[in-house]
DNA sequence: CACCGGATTGGCT
DNA sequence: GCCAATCCGGTGT
């Protein structure tokens, strides 16, 4: 079942966040289904938080996807050749969004490790968010996909609702510029899963 | 395993 | 012109 807008219409980014744990994200490009269970995700909080394109509500070529329906995809280039993975959320205008980080990959695990010029599955092959994002063929070209529709991108019910003694919590990756904001605790992963970006040390319980 | 530098380009000042 | 929500390969322990 294809997750409906009314999921991604919330005010509490960071309820949506944890709730995006355990998704299934697929992706159907160059004639090739993919898919992966969402196992991390990282909030970017808008206008408030000072890491987010979109921090006071700025509005540029870049962000105005952010400012579209929550349901939305945002995907951007990052150190000139990376392509990152963002689900808009919240009232349509706020432009909340949430980083998926990495993903376990499901089906099409061949493709995927294609993709990656990789002769087996490994973690490797999806364990970041310029990673996972090469393995299911996601590129800016895609940037303002609507992700309930069932065409190229779109997010489905995967696994049961992840418990939250099951969801470890930490501060985000790459925070180099963000001040005070670089420590919020906005960075989401399912414990003990083998698929995530980083190692379990620095996450608080 | 940890640390470090280079890659590579669009977006913004 | 500067630099980023990253990744990879090389080097050293």
């Amino acid at each position: 079942m294809v997750i409906p807008r009314s999921f991604y219409e919330g005010e509490d980014i960071l309820e949506i966040s944890k709730r995006l744990l355990g998704k299934k994200l697929c992706t159907l490009i160059d004639g090739q289904y993919t898919s992966g269970i969402i196992v991390e995700t990282e909030a970017y909080k808008a206008p408030e938080d000072k890491a987010s394109h979109a921090y006071g509500n700025k509005v540029t070529p870049r962000t105005k996807t952010m400012f579209s329906k929550p349901g939305t995809g945002y995907i951007y280039i990052i150190y000139g050749m990376y392509h990152l993975f963002n689900v808009i959320t919240g009232p349509e205008g706020v432009a909340h969004c949430i980083l998926v980080r990495a993903v376990e990959p499901l089906e099409g695990q061949e493709a995927m490790a294609r993709r990656r010029s990789m002769s087996k599955v490994r973690k490797e092959m999806t364990n970041g968010p310029g990673k996972f994002s090469i393995a299911m063929g996601i590129h800016k070209g895609l940037n303002g996909t609507d992700l309930t529709q069932r065409e190229q991108i779109w997010i489905e019910e995967g696994w049961p609702l992840t418990d939250p003694k099951e969801i470890l919590v930490g501060p985000r990756v790459g925070m180099s510029t963000a001040e005070e904001c670089s420590n919020w605790p906005f960075r989401f992963r399912i414990k003990g899963n083998r698929w995530t970006s980083k190692p379990d040390t620095v996450y608080y319980e």
